[in-house]
RNA sequence: GUGACCGUAGCUCAGGUGGUCAGAGCGCCGGGCUGUGGCCCCGGAGAUCGUGGGUUCGAGUCCCACCGGUCACCCCA
């Protein structure tokens, strides 16, 4: 028998209501804050990532879903959402748009890692990127956005972790400066964080190895390093959460696996999720468009993964509204007319369930009994004959004669039935 | 990529030390009730026992490899 790719999930009718009532959710609140929904391909480039991820970063190192193509050009699954957009914000120009310019879009991404609880190597994200606005106050409103998402979709006792990791100005001489500390004990450092030392240094930070965190407590930390621009954004940013009664945490260890963020990080953290704790994480990313080719322009964005907030969320009980009426029709004939009726009914907003198959009376009540159909009109030869079809009430387990003219006559009774 | 545990019908699982071990419950379809449901009784369909090698007279049962699942590490949504 032939599999799904190991990680790639089918995702079957009986989840797909709660995906879909959970997207509602979160596109009925994008709108109220003003977002409008961008539509990119899943394939782009392996150069955009690489280029806009970072090289050296684990995403392009190894986790890409990466092909040659039948014209040799080198094409990748999209890992992440902001590339793309990134790239079509430029090729667009929708640089020239009146900014801010805010966007979302909504579907798979693809990396090639071990899955584990709240891990696939396809999974889904909302992802939110917003163009052209440099101030703090953008930054705090969408972390605030992020939380009503999570929240409307039943996500509860949320975290928020924020940090900043400055600009190219303010952290690179930070970087050096921790370079130099970490070298300082390499010899004490788990062999990840001796590998970090030198290559991405920042990383060693939220090492989860105890003796390296031991080692970091005195270790210097980027707040302290951030340059004026930088510390008035991040202060102020701050300011915003706390104005918005947003509680969050510092957490100066912070940081992300994506090499073009600058300032403003967060991550929003659900519990019960296992290892894998973070619904949603974003950032600033003030000189990605720019790298790739487009007008210096400032941009923040976030995604939330699917997968993992669907894990936390408390979900409506009823997602799914059973069949209105199942019509039961007993006989060749009787199943032709079937289809008429049901049709018409539905053209009028009903949801009816019939069945074809020619099953008898007790099968077709059982099969309406198990979809939790509220009435079954049951049509027989000898109510085709007495036009006078059998309404049943599967609830008072009642039923009363319907008697009818002709079809469009039978149409109308049971819409007054049903709906008064 | 690393590690631990796991892999028997659609689902949940039984199957001492290798020799009628291919089973049960639920679900599905049907019959009892020649046109009246969720209960009950009966029957039926459905399994290359993850895949491929090996050991053996004989392997779900032992060995190896691979694939997959779960969780953790790395990293991340």
């Amino acid at each position: 028998m032939i599999k799904s790719v190991r990680g790639f999930k089918d995702i079957l009718p009986e989840e797909t209501p709660a995906w879909s009532w959970l997207e509602a959710q979160a596109r009925e609140i994008l709108v109220r804050y003003g977002f409008r929904e961008i539509r990119v391909p899943i394939l782009e480039k392996t150069e955009l990532f690489a280029r806009s991820i970072g090289e050296a970063t684990d995403i392009v190192e190894k986790e890409m879903y990466t092909f040659v193509d039948r014209n040799q050009e080198r094409l990748t699954l999209r890992p992440e959402a902001t590339a793309g957009i990134v790239r079509a914000f430029i090729e667009h120009g929708l640089h020239n748009r009146p900014k801010p310019i805010k966007l979302f879009t909504i579907g798979p991404m693809f990396r090639h890692e071990r899955p584990q609880k709240g891990r696939l190597r396809q999974f889904h994200q909302i992802d939110v990127e917003v163009f052209g606005a440099q101030s703090p106050g953008t930054d705090a409103e969408l972390v605030v956005m992020a939380l009503d998402i999570l929240e409307a979709g039943g996500a509860r006792n949320l975290r928020l972790e924020i940090n900043s990791l400055g600009c190219p100005d303010c952290r690179v001489p930070f970087r050096e400066e921790l370079r130099e500390f970490l070298l300082a004990r390499k010899e004490r450092l788990c062999e990840d964080c001796q590998r970090r030392a030198e290559r991405n240094p920042l990383r060693a930070l939220d090492c989860k190895n105890e003796v390296c965190q031991a080692e970091y407590r005195e270790a210097p930390e980027l707040t302290n390093f951030l340059c004026e621009d930088c510390r008035a954004h991040y202060e102020a940013f701050k300011a915003y959460l706390s104005e918005a009664e947003v509680s969050y945490q510092v957490n100066p260890r912070l940081v992300r696996g994506l090499d073009y963020y600058t300032r403003t990080i967060f991550e929003i953290k659900a519990p019960g999720l296992g290892a894998q704790d973070t619904v949603a994480a974003g950032g600033r990313y003030d000189g990605l468009v720019s790298a790739l080719g487009g007008p210096d322009t400032p941009a923040v964005g976030f995604a939330i993964g699917i997968e993992r907030w669907l894990l936390v969320s408390e979900l409506p009980a009823e997602l799914e509204s059973p069949p209105e009426l199942f019509i039961a029709p007993l006989g060749e004939e009787a199943a032709r007319v079937t289809l008429r009726l049901a049709r018409s009914l539905r053209a009028r907003g009903i949801r009816v369930e019939a069945d074809y198959e020619g099953r008898r009376l007790k099968a077709l009540l059982r099969q309406a009994d198990r979809l939790s159909a509220r009435k079954v009109l049951i049509l027989g030869e000898d109510e085709l004959q007495k036009k006078e079809a059998l309404l049943k009430d599967l609830e008072t387990r009642t039923q009363e004669p319907l008697p009818f003219e002709n079809l469009t006559d039978l149409v109308n009774r049971i819409l007054i039935d049903l709906r008064f």
